[in-house]
Order: C-alpha cells, then sequence, then structure tokens
DNA sequence: AGCACGCCGACT
DNA sequence: GTCGGCGTGCTC
C-alpha cells in the first residue's frame, strides 16, 4: 500500500455550538484509531480549547485547506449513539428550523452526554431480596399489600431488579421499599445494566375490554399498516376509548419485537394515561420527560437508545430519543400547544412524528377528541388515514352543550341565577359540578378610584394581577410582584378597589354561596406544592368535593366521572382575540372541558355563559359540534389564506430600547427582498402585541407562503444573510418556523 | 457559545 | 497614562 495513493480520511463533526457548518477534522493520532462510525461523540480541538462534536460523516475530500486541518483528540464513546435514522431525523429538523445541527444533535443527547464525559455503563442502582426475605411467608404482609406486592417482585428474580424496573411496573414504591428495607427483607444490590430487563416482555397482556365496532375498526387498519409508513388521525370524542386503542397497537408491536413512542403534552397531567399503560402493559414503560432527575432520564434514555424499553411514554422532546426498533408513534392529544417548543429550537414534536414515521417506516398516529385544523386537513385531503370514535364507549353518554346568554342577568360572584340554581340542584342530588374560569389570581386589576391609578409592571405593557392570599401584585408574564399598598402609589387616597374576578376570589365567592359545599381550587397556584395536585384530585374523585374550580389545567386529561354540570365562564374575551388561532383554541378548551363532565353512567350538561350567544363560533360549535365548527373554520383560513393552506414563519427581534427591534427587522426585511422571491410575501416589522416584556422591546416580521418548499429554500438563504446583521444594543433574535401564538 | 482583538470613555 | 465597556470576527 502506497501512502500516495491512500485516499484521505476526513471526519465531519458537528461541534456543539451554534453554528450551522460542519467542521472537518483528521482522524487521532493513536496508532490503533478506534472505529470512526457516524452518531459516536467525539472530543475535538476548537478554538482554543475543546468541545464535544459529533462525527456526521467520514469522506475523503475537504473544502479546507488540508494543512489547517487538526486531528480529533479522542473517540467519546464505544459505539455510535445515534443510528443513521436518529441522525437523519435530527438533521431534517435542524434544517426545517434553522436551527444550527450541533445544537439541534445535543438537545437530543441527556445533560451529562453533552459534557465529554463517558457513558455510564457501570452497574444500575438495584434491591435483591435477602435470605430472610426469600423465606419469608408472604401473608405476615398481608396488611401491607404495596409491601407485598414488591416484595413478591423482587424475589422473583433472585440476582435482583433495578429500581428503574421495580419503578416501571408498579410505579412510585419509595416508602413500601423503605419499609422492606428497614426489616431486612430487602437490601441495595449493583446489577449490570444488560441483564436487567433487559428482554423485551415476550407476550404483553392485552386482554382487556371488549372493544366497539370503531375501536375495532381503528385497530384493524392501523395494524394492518404495521411495518410501513402511514399516519392516521383518530378523532375521537372524549370517552370514546381512544387509550384502549392505543394498548392494543402497542401490544402489537411489542409483540413484533419493536418499540412504541408515545407523546403526551405533559404527563404530569395526564397519570391516568399512564396508570393505564402500566396496569395492561407491565413491566415496560419507560417515562422520559423533565420532571425526572437527571441520573432517571439519563438511564431511561438509555434503556430506549439500546433497544431496552418496549415502551417509551413522553413529553416533546422524546420525539428525539433513539430507538433502534421502532414500530409504531403515537401522539395523544395532538393539537395541544405544548407540543411545539416555543423557545430556543422551536421545532413541532408532533410534525416530527410524522418525519419521523416517514424516515423510520412505521405508522404515526396522531389521537385527539379535538383535532388541529392542520392534521383535520391532512385527513380529509386523503394525506393521513381518518378514523373517527364518535360514539362514547362504555355507559357515558355525550354533554349537551347550552349557551347562557347572561346579559341583564343579576350576576352573583359572576354567576347567573340559571347556573347557580342548577349548581344548587347538581350538588343537592349527590352530584359534582365543574367550574371553569381560565384566569388565576384574586382579581386581574387593582386600582386607586380616587385617582385612576392601575397596578402595572414596571417590566410590561401588563396589569398586575392581585392575589390576595400572598398580599402581593403579580405580573403573570415576567414574574415580577410587588407588595400590595395599603394607599395609592400616586395619589395617597385609600379607596383602592380590586374588580374583575379570578380563581383565588371565584373560591372566596363560592364558599359564601355554597357554604356546605366541598370545594376543590385547581390552578397553578394552589397545586404549586408536591404533591398536593394529586391531593385534591383524590379528594375530588372520593366524593368530599362537590364543587371543582380551575383553569386550563382542570380542561386537560383527567376524569371527574361524578362530575354532571360544567359551568364555563368568562370565555367571551377569547372570542375576540386577535390570533387567528384563537377561535380553535376556544373551541377545543370549550370541547375539552365539556369531555370532563358525565363520564359514569350519568348524563352531563355544559353551561357556557356569555355576553354574545349569537357569535358564529359559539353557534357553529353548538349546533354541528367540533367537526362542524373546524369545517367552518378551515373554510375561513383557506379564503385568508392562511395555515393549512399556507406556511409562515416568524422572525422576532427584541432588545432594551425600543428602536432597535424595528430597526433590526427593516435591515431584514431588506434583506429578503434582496433574494426576490415574489411567492414569499412579508408583513411588518410591526411591535408585539404586547410590546415591552421582561424589560424588553420586541417587534416581528412574518414571512408567507403558499408553497413550503419554496419558502424553506427562501429561509436557508435569509438566515444566512441575517446571522450577519450586526447585533449591537443587545439586539437578540428569533426564528420561529410554522409559529403556534403570534405573540 | 466562548474567546480574543480592538477601539473609545472615566478612573487609580 | 490604563482598565474595561461592547461590537466584531473566528473557530476545521
Amino acid at each position: 500500500m502506497s501512502l500516495s495513493s491512500a485516499p484521505a480520511t476526513i471526519l465531519r463533526v458537528a461541534v456543539s455550538a451554534p453554528l450551522a457548518e460542519l467542521f472537518d477534522y483528521l482522524p487521532p493520532l493513536s496508532s490503533s484509531p478506534p472505529r470512526l462510525l457516524p452518531g459516536s461523540r467525539l472530543l475535538v480541538p476548537f478554538g482554543r480549547g475543546k468541545r464535544v462534536g459529533i462525527l456526521m460523516a467520514v469522506v475523503t475530500r475537504t473544502d479546507q485547506d488540508p494543512a489547517r486541518l487538526k486531528p480529533i483528540e479522542l473517540v467519546l464513546d464505544p459505539y455510535p449513539l445515534f443510528t443513521r435514522s436518529d441522525l437523519r431525523l435530527i438533521e431534517w429538523a435542524a434544517a426545517y428550523y434553522q436551527e444550527p445541527l450541533g445544537e439541534a444533535l445535543f438537545t437530543a443527547l441527556p445533560a451529562r452526554l453533552r459534557r465529554p464525559e463517558p457513558l455510564r455503563e457501570e452497574r444500575v442502582p438495584g434491591m435483591r431480596a435477602t435470605p430472610e426475605g426469600l423465606g419469608l411467608d408472604l401473608r405476615t404482609l398481608a396488611r401491607a399489600p404495596r409491601q407485598r406486592e414488591l416484595l413478591a417482585l423482587v424475589r422473583a428474580h433472585p440476582q435482583g431488579v433495578a429500581l428503574v424496573e421495580l419503578t416501571s411496573r408498579l410505579g412510585d414504591g419509595r416508602a413500601a421499599l423503605r419499609a422492606l428495607r428497614s426489616k431486612g427483607l430487602v437490601t441495595d444490590c449493583r446489577l449490570d445494566p444488560d441483564t436487567t430487563g433487559g428482554a423485551l416482555p415476550a407476550c404483553p397482556a392485552v386482554a382487556g375490554p371488549t372493544l366497539n365496532t370503531d375501536q375495532r375498526t381503528a385497530v384493524a387498519t392501523i395494524q394492518d399498516a404495521l411495518g410501513s409508513f402511514r399516519p392516521f388521525l383518530i378523532d375521537g370524542v372524549t370517552g370514546s376509548g381512544k387509550t384502549e386503542v392505543y394498548i392494543r397497537l402497542i401490544g402489537s408491536v411489542m409483540a413484533a419485537g419493536q418499540q412504541a413512542l408515545v407523546l403526551v403534552p405533559e404527563i404530569g397531567l395526564t397519570p391516568q394515561l399512564q396508570t393505564r399503560f402500566r396496569e395492561r402493559l407491565p413491566g415496560s414503560v419507560t417515562l422520559l420527560h423533565s420532571a425526572l432527575s437527571a441520573g432517571e432520564r439519563e438511564r431511561n434514555w438509555h434503556r430506549a437508545a439500546q433497544g431496552q424499553a418496549a415502551l417509551v411514554l413522553g413529553t416533546r422532546s422524546a420525539i428525539f430519543v433513539p430507538l433502534p426498533r421502532l414500530g409504531l408513534i403515537l401522539v395523544d392529544e395532538e393539537h395541544d400547544a405544548s407540543l411545539k417548543q416555543q423557545e430556543g429550537f422551536r421545532y413541532s414534536a408532533r410534525d416530527l412524528a410524522v418525519r419521523r414515521g416517514q424516515l423510520t417506516g412505521c405508522p404515526v398516529v396522531l389521537g385527539s377528541a379535538t383535532p388541529s385544523l392542520e392534521t383535520l386537513q391532512n385527513a380529509r385531503t386523503g394525506r393521513y388515514g381518518w378514523l373517527r370514535l364518535p360514539r362514547r364507549a362504555g355507559p357515558a353518554r355525550t354533554p349537551t352543550i347550552s349557551l347562557l346568554d347572561i346579559r341583564h342577568q343579576p350576576l352573583r360572584a359572576g354567576l347567573s341565577p340559571v347556573l347557580r340554581a342548577q349548581m344548587h340542584d347538581e350538588i343537592a342530588t349527590g352530584n359534582q359540578v365543574l367550574l371553569f374560569l381560565n384566569r388565576r389570581g384574586y382579581a386581574p386589576l387593582f386600582t386607586c378610584h380616587s385617582c385612576g391609578w392601575i397596578g402595572e409592571c414596571t417590566h410590561c405593557d401588563a396589569r398586575l394581577t392581585l392575589h390576595l392570599n400572598q398580599r402581593r401584585l403579580w405580573c403573570h408574564h415576567c414574574g415580577w410582584s410587588r407588595a400590595l399598598p395599603d394607599l395609592c402609589p400616586a395619589c395617597s387616597g385609600s379607596d383602592l378597589r380590586m374588580l374583575g374576578r379570578g380563581t383565588e376570589r371565584m373560591e372566596e365567592d363560592l364558599r359564601a354561596l355554597f357554604p356546605h359545599a366541598g370545594i376543590a381550587r385547581i390552578d397553578r397556584d394552589s397545586t404549586r406544592r408536591k404533591g398536593e395536585l394529586t391531593r385534591r384530585l383524590g379528594a375530588i374523585r372520593r366524593g368530599e368535593v362537590q364543587i371543582l374550580l380551575g383553569t386550563q389545567m382542570l380542561a386537560k386529561g383527567h376524569d371527574f366521572p361524578g362530575v354532571t354540570l360544567a359551568g364555563i365562564l368568562e370565555l367571551d374575551q377569547s372570542l375576540y382575540a386577535s390570533d387567528f388561532r384563537a377561535p380553535e383554541r376556544t373551541a377545543q378548551l370549550i370541547v375539552q372541558v365539556a369531555g370532563r363532565a358525565g363520564r359514569a353512567e350519568r348524563p352531563g350538561r355544559v353551561v357556557l355563559q356569555t355576553r354574545h350567544p349569537e357569535h358564529p363560533l359559539l353557534q357553529s360549535l353548538l349546533r354541528e359540534g367540533y367537526g362542524g365548527f373546524a369545517a367552518a373554520a378551515l373554510h375561513e383560513r383557506r379564503a385568508a389564506e392562511l395555515p393549512p393552506f399556507a406556511h409562515l414563519a416568524l422572525v422576532r427581534a427584541e432588545a432594551p430600547g425600543a428602536a432597535e427591534p424595528t430597526r433590526f427587522l427593516r435591515r431584514a426585511r431588506a434583506l429578503a427582498e434582496g433574494l426576490t422571491e415574489p411567492r414569499v410575501r412579508l408583513f411588518g416589522p410591526v411591535p408585539a402585541p404586547m410590546e415591552r416584556r421582561a424589560g424588553r422591546y420586541r417587534a416581528q416580521l412574518l414571512a408567507h407562503s403558499l408553497e413550503r418548499p419554496l419558502l424553506q429554500a427562501f429561509l436557508t438563504r435569509w438566515c444566512r444573510d441575517l446571522r450577519g446583521l450586526s447585533r449591537a444594543g443587545g439586539l437578540r433574535w428569533s426564528l420561529d418556523v410554522d409559529p403556534q401564538e403570534m405573540l
């Protein structure tokens, strides 16, 4: 082998820095170089320091001056962390959302692995039974079922069970474990990760309730598609048994030895899905969400990436977890806004799920009772399979929605006489009532009746919300607060008044109005303390509560079988909000709240208090349900050339000074016009709807096109130009592709 | 992102 | 005279 004919080996590396380009390196100097496989982490010299990089490709040519290339320092991993298809997904996402590839790749890794630290392959913490524990008669633990269950499981694995395995099978059992440990029945041990629950369960237990016709059709249709790419919408009303369909599908995928990925908006808010999965698919649920500790997250990530986890249940960021045997992707509540990251790398986990299914060659199932208009349009055109579950499974009946015109009505605590009477009736019959009020705090406005002073945030263009139990005025936009003044800060007058009503005040009013009813308030303030949400949900389930009062949190995921009446208050503002998605969001909220009522055998009704009963949104929703509303809304979107019939990208700019954002965006617009692409229209720059927020002025510029590939190509070129613009005056900018909130 | 370089304002 | 502010450019 002659040196001159040997082709050069060039390593193309994505470096952990916000840089769009790859960097070229030479192989390491060591005499026996380790295998250089794409997807492995490397330590590379970068500038005057060292950085972690991901090897993207091994090539023979470079555009750089070969003399400038440096050899890499070290290969950090014994095998690639990303498969080729994982890399392709992240590359695609980085290009689509205009995110530097290095940054995108590193968001897909557990935090510790973003640093030059070795894979942690040492033993994992576990539990094994002591000789005493092995010999114990389990009946002696009859009064402690949790301990008995745990001990039985630990005894079934004489060599020990990993803690992650215990949690995955039985949920949080820390208290019971502590008890068993103190009795000397079990002891901590360290296990070899490969032997701990490494094998996929051969035959998952999916025997369950009998499916109705719609459910059977959905399961069969998707099962037929397993093994190839096909997106589906499961358009199923609340209580139609979507979860049961999910479980059957996951069972099929697991039986075929493949992995299933399930994305949910927020795991904390949907404990029921998790519980159902654990009961029906025991030993297989691996969680991935931000509330896990860093160590737990990393261990679960490894279980997924090494193909051990059969079912990964995660939030948004789990869309990037490597899954070598992926066979099915499921996105529950696909309409939910939290599937789109709102800062930094602004990706949509739902849209990436579809892309990932395409790259992997597996079905993607999007489920919702209130599908997004984007997904619904894809179903209408046949791009997605459309599986409808229009009937509630089991005894529950669909709740009736009615409007309550509150004009000229004498309101008490914001409740009309009719709603108050209905509440009394339901409570007297032993039923529960749910009140939805999407505004936390005591009062949204605190003002001086003498001089007109209004409590406003010093950092935002926003009013301060009064929180009476804390005796403070809070800004809900930046988190700033001030003590409640006793006298008007402007005129020193003493006639200070609170106007409007949030959930805190509503709770107080309800206690006066319904003195004998148990009341549970569910909002961010009342459930901030750990375990408080669970405690309140438990009290509701046990029937200790007659009135449930809450914000958005209440509308998501939970079942309240005892609720027969749901009242929706103060929704009128959102009917007239400026964001073009506001009607869609409002309709989804109403239907989701309605879904909370009447899930057991008792029928439910929903009463919506409004001063605009004639509003077309409310009328179409009432007459034709969500489907009818959506059809009308899609018609309007088409006429207005808005998504899903057009594609948007929003450049946001912010700076401490008022002039810089607009000045920057004017230059950005000039650069865009220099690209001469008439099929991309530009709107703005305009100040953001709340111009000043957290002490920074904000403005935005919208790009619009009817053709997505065209917009995409345009954005790539535009971003290159934008990165060259001066960022003087503390200016920061970002690009949001497919923005969800236009604020 | 870091980090160095370089160019102007007020301080031991 | 310098210390340090930020604005600019570069990293294979």
